[in-house]
DNA sequence: TCGCCCCTTCGGAAATTGTGATGGCGTGGG
DNA sequence: CCCACGCCATCACAATTTCCGAAGGGGCGA
C-alpha cells in the first residue's frame, strides 16, 4: 500500500466516479480504477459499490475513509513541516576563539546570528590558533579565527584585518629596559608563545633577523595567559596592538614589528554547506567583506 | 513522497547505516540510497549527515523524524483497521417477510445474524409474495420470504419448505356450510388475494378444476388481513394449515389442497455479495439446509 | 600504506504503473 | 421499443520508475 492508493481512494469516495477522480488526479480512469482494486485487494475489503451511476462507498469504505485521511494529513504534515524547516538553520555551530570578544566582534556576530536563524545554537569556544585549527580539522568545531598564514589546502581561509603587533613590557621591567634595540631586548627575559601560534613565528622573525636568541622564561599558548604574565612582570612578550593601552601594569615598546592578518577558517569541503554559509554571509556583514563568488551567486 | 520513501527513512534513522537498513527492508543499498536522496530532494533539506561510519541524523531529520514516524502509523493503522473488518459486515441488511415471524424462525435467523455479525444492522420489513418480489428486484429489498413457484433468472431461490393449505372459513358461517363439495363452497362468500400472491393461484386451481367461480368479496394482499376477514366472518379463504387452531373465530375445512413452496430469494447476480451469503449461511442453519455448491466449497 | 567499511554513481534489467481502445451494463430519452 | 449515453472493467502495449550488480571515492584503523 502507498500513498498514491489512498490518495485516489479520497479523491474516488469525494468525486463519487472514477472518471471524476481521475480528472482531479490528471490521471487515467483505468488506473483510478487499478488503484481502488490494489487498495481493496491488499486491505482485504470491499471498499465501493459499483453502481451505473458511479462508485458508492460501502460501510466499511466508509469506516476506513477518515483514517486515510488521517494518513494522508500526516504525510502532509512531514512535507509541511519540511518546508518549514527549508532554510531555517537549527542544531548548533561551534565557532573557535583565538582572541577576546571585542577585538572578534563577537557581539555583532552573535546578533546577526540570532536574528536570523533564531533556532540556531552558537556555541563560541575561546581557543587559540594553534588549538582551533586541529578541532576544525576533525570537526569539534566549524569554523574558528585564526591568525598568521594558513597553509593548509583543505582549509578555506576569510581573511579579516591586519593585526598590528607590539612588544609589550611589564612596567616592573621599565628601568632595565634602556634601549630599543632588538639585541638588547632578547636579553631581557621573555614571555614565549607556543610554536603553532602566529606570534611565535612573528618573535622568531623579530630575532632571526637581527641573529639573536631571546631568554626563554616561560610558554603561554593563551592569549590572555600570555597578557597577565607580562603584566605580573614575568617578562617581554609579543602582542596585539593596544591590549595594553591605559595600563598600569605594562606598556608598549617602539619596536617595528611585521603585522598578522586575522582570519576566520573552515574546512573547504564544507563551504556549500548551509550553516558555513549562514556564520560567512553573517561574518562578511560584521567585517564589510564581499562575500566570494559561488556565495554572492547565491545571494543574488 | 511516497510510503516506501519514509518506511525507508526511519529504517536508516533506526539502523545508522544504509547497508543495515537495505538487509531490514529486503532490498540493495543503492536502492536505500535513492530513496533517501529522492526524499531529500522532494523535501528540500538534508537529512542525514554522511560520514565514514554510516549515517548520521541532522537536526533536521531528527525534527522530522517523528512525524514521519506518525504517517506510517496512520498508515499502518488503515491497514489493521481494514483486517479487523475483513470478515465482519457492518452496514444493514433489509429482508422482507411475507407471513408471521414464527413461521419464518425469525427469531432464530435473527439470533444468529446478531451473534456472528454484530454490527449488522437486520432489518425485517412486513410485506407480501407480492410486494417483496419486486422490491428485492429493484434493490430495497436485499433478500425476502415469497411462496409459491418462482420464474424469475434473476432470481436465486432457495426452497425452505412446503406450506399445506387450507381452506379457511369463519365460525359465523358454520351453519351455511353443510358440504365440501367446491361447487357449493364456490357459492358462499370468498376473500381473494391478489393475483401476485401463491394463495391466489392454489385458489384459481382449486376452483378451475372444478369449474367453478366463486363469489367474489374482497382483496387482501396481507396475510393477517386476510385471516382478520375470515374471523370476522366475511369469507372463506384459503390460509396456511395451523393458523386456525384452536381459533375460537375460525376453523380449517377439510378440503385437500396442493401445498406451496416457501422460497427465500435474492437477486442472483449479488450471490457471491458477502452480505448475501452470511444471511443464507443462517438461514441454511436455522432451516437445516445444506448450502449450494459454491457455498459449500467457501465454507470448506 | 594497505585493507576495510560505507556511501555514491552508473548502465542496463526488471517490475510497476500508465495509456488508449474496447466491451459490458444499466439508464433515460425519443 | 430501441438507441444513445455515461460509467466502470479489462486488455495489450508503452512509458516510467525502480532495482540491481559493479565500480569508484573517501575516511579510518592497523
Amino acid at each position: 500500500m502507498e500513498l498514491y492508493h489512498l490518495r485516489t481512494f479520497v479523491a474516488v469516495a469525494e468525486e463519487k466516479h472514477l472518471t471524476r477522480a481521475a480528472e482531479r488526479l490528471f490521471t487515467s480512469q483505468p488506473a483510478i480504477s487499478a488503484h481502488i482494486k490494489a487498495l481493496e485487494e491488499t486491505l482485504g475489503v470491499t471498499l465501493f459499490d459499483r453502481t451505473p451511476k458511479g462508485m458508492r462507498l460501502t460501510p466499511v469504505g466508509e469506516e476506513l475513509l477518515p483514517r486515510a485521511r488521517q494518513a494522508l494529513a500526516a504525510a502532509s504534515a512531514v512535507m509541511q513541516h519540511a518546508k518549514g524547516l527549508q532554510d531555517e538553520l537549527i542544531g548548533s555551530v561551534r565557532i573557535g576563539l583565538n582572541t577576546d570578544a571585542r577585538f572578534l566582534r563577537l557581539t555583532a556576530l552573535q546578533a546577526g546570528l540570532a536574528e536570523h536563524y533564531p533556532r540556531l545554537e552558537v556555541a563560541m569556544l575561546t581557543g587559540s590558533t594553534g588549538t582551533n585549527l586541529p578541532a576544525v580539522r576533525v570537526g569539534k568545531l566549524d569554523a574558528a579565527f585564526v591568525t598568521g598564514e594558513i597553509d593548509d589546502p583543505s582549509m578555506s581561509v576569510c581573511f579579516l584585518c591586519d593585526e598590528p603587533l607590539v612588544i609589550g613590557a611589564p612596567a616592573s621591567l621599565r628601568d632595565q629596559i634602556t634601549s630599543t634595540e632588538v639585541a638588547d631586548l632578547a636579553r631581557l627575559p621573555w614571555v614565549y608563545t607556543s610554536p603553532d601560534c602566529s606570534h611565535f613565528a612573528a618573535m622568531r622573525a623579530l630575532f632571526d633577523a637581527h641573529c639573536c636568541e631571546p631568554t626563554r622564561m616561560l610558554i603561554a599558548n593563551q592569549e590572555d595567559a600570555l597578557v597577565e604574565m607580562i603584566r605580573a612582570g614575568v617578562g617581554l612578550g609579543i602582542v596585539r596592538a593596544g591590549v595594553f593601552a591605559a595600563d598600569a601594569q605594562a606598556y608598549e615598546l617602539p619596536v617595528a614589528l611585521p603585522s598578522v592578518p586575522l582570519q576566520f577558517v573552515y574546512l573547504r569541503k564544507r563551504e556549500n554547506d548551509p550553516l558555513i554559509r549562514a556564520v560567512m554571509h553573517q561574518l562578511g556583514a560584521v567585517w564589510g567583506i564581499e562575500p566570494p563568488e559561488a556565495m554572492a551567486r547565491e545571494a543574488g
